[in-house]
DNA sequence: GCAAAAATGGAATATTTATTCCAAATCACG
DNA sequence: CGTGATTTGGAATAAATATTCCATTTTTGC
């Protein structure tokens, strides 16, 4: 009797999210080539879809075969098997708005389409490299901190005002208490935060002083104090509970805002629903 | 003596952005199947990266040798020449943002990191198709009429209103005389609109009553409006000289702003260095 | 409507790329 | 240390894919 020639001990994943799912489920326990293939991969895994299967061994440092060894152990017939997965998954958003981006950059430097263009690719890059980038443990604890806020007070002054003007919206609208400092009539209101509330606070280089003032001003009062800024070294780091870094790309001197309104919606919406 | 073998006509596009021009330039006067070649191309150039010259002529309707000759004309060596250029200029700077947004949303449902990835999803969906369906000519009125203004006045309310308050801060830092109307303490300030200003409303569905008001008063005055709005259908849209429209793709209850942002500062960016 | 030039489609070929296979190296276990 | 099982690397082969070539068709200019 002849042997059975592949009873497919697993079947392929058919999707790329089925494919991460498998990816961490047989990384562990592996031996030496074939992790390197997984590490590479799950760092890398776009890049399948452009590249064959030597650029990919190279890449994991390993000879070809190993990265078809590899594909087989995934459940793949093969390693065009698994590109196709990635290659019918890359689908530009529309289908040509790198064409549309090109033709509008092309009206002239300076034209205001072309500027568009700009800032429409640093809120997109913006975007990417949030997507790349978060810190899921202190993104949570923030959620938990202020879902746990009797009252949330929010202070971001100059470009990050607006992004705090939004949150006071989001937050109405959720039925979550919330309070905009906003400075007008430079009227102080740190004693506005009682106990029990918690401040969220915003701020972009160059630091402004008030912002950072009153995170200290909170802190020393015990009061939890989360930060949305740009790097962990902000200055406002230091007198932060939780800090929540935003990768933002400007353009010129003015800077997109699409990372850091993502990330105050997100988080603002997380904590509408867990207080509910 | 040899015939010198190619002396090429033209040399190879060697970023994508020459490659779009190159490929504007030539499709004119190219005979029928070479500009159908040409026009798939330029909706579908994306798909260069990852499709096979079968593949790509087959979505042309021409045959395999109908694309290589085409690419010979933009004056790649062969198709796979022009692959490797899109294959290379496919290279996200950070580990892969796909990998981690399809991380992101396994956390969970409803967790936050997982509602983070739809929002920055919503965001890069919306920036796309800003990019697809700008008008030009609207947009580059509006910086005309904006630039010829002694004094512009912006309204823009509930979720409206982060944008306007970035615009106000834009304009203040390019020293472009510009006044927010943010209806504090219910004042009206509509005589503060004077003969040579120009106002810029900005409303999304529902639509705020005040600010279509204002709109309408100002131009019962003579003055121009420009509107930033979302559908040409808009009710701000009668009340305006220029209408802008952005297309804002939602998550839940709530949007990302992105695409309106975006449109705002290239707006006042363009604004702010035509009237120096 | 005719001849010359250009364009076209498909079949033949060259090249690249994936895949298999097996001898050698490495590892696990007694 | 020795032996059996597992893993590895590279060379050999198979498959897919790009590229060229040329006979045929279509267009262009007169």
């Amino acid at each position: 009797m002849d042997d059975i020639p592949t009873p497919p001990a697993v079947s392929a994943p058919l999707t790329v999210d089925e494919f991460y799912a498998r990816l961490a489920d047989v990384t562990p326990g592996l031996p030496r080539r074939l992790r390197q293939c997984a590490e590479y991969l799950t760092a890398n895994a776009g890049r399948v879809a452009v590249s064959t299967v030597a650029e990919l061994a190279a890449g994991a440092d390993v000879p070809p075969s190993a990265v078809m060894r590899f594909c087989q152990i995934l459940g793949f017939r093969g390693f065009s098997e698994m590109q196709k997965l990635f290659r019918d998954a890359y689908a530009p958003g529309l289908p040509d708005y790198a064409t549309r981006l090109a033709n509008l950059k092309q009206s002239g430097t300076g034209s205001p389409a072309a500027l568009l263009a700009e800032f429409i690719e640093a809120g997109r890059l913006s975007l990417e490299s949030l997507a790349n980038s978060v810190d899921e443990a202190a993104l949570s604890q923030s959620v938990e901190i202020l879902a746990a806020a009797e009252t949330i007070h929010l202070i971001g002054l100059r470009r990050a005002f607006p992004v705090v003007a939004y949150l006071a919206h989001v937050f109405e609208k959720m039925a979550v208490p919330a309070m905009l400092h906003d400075g007008a009539g430079r009227l102080d209101h740190r004693f506005a935060l009682r106990p029990g509330d918690v401040l969220l606070a915003i701020t972009f280089a160059p630091y402004s002083e008030e912002t950072i003032a009153l995170a200290q001003d909170a802190r020393a009062r015990g009061l939890p104090v989360i930060a949305l800024t740009d790097t962990p070294a902000s200055p406002i780091a230091r007198h932060a509970t939780t800090t929540l870094t935003v990768p933002e790309v400007d353009f010129g001197a003015f800077r997109s805002l699409s990372a850091t309104i993502a990330m105050a919606i997100a988080l603002a919406v997380a904590v509408g629903s867990l207080r509910r």
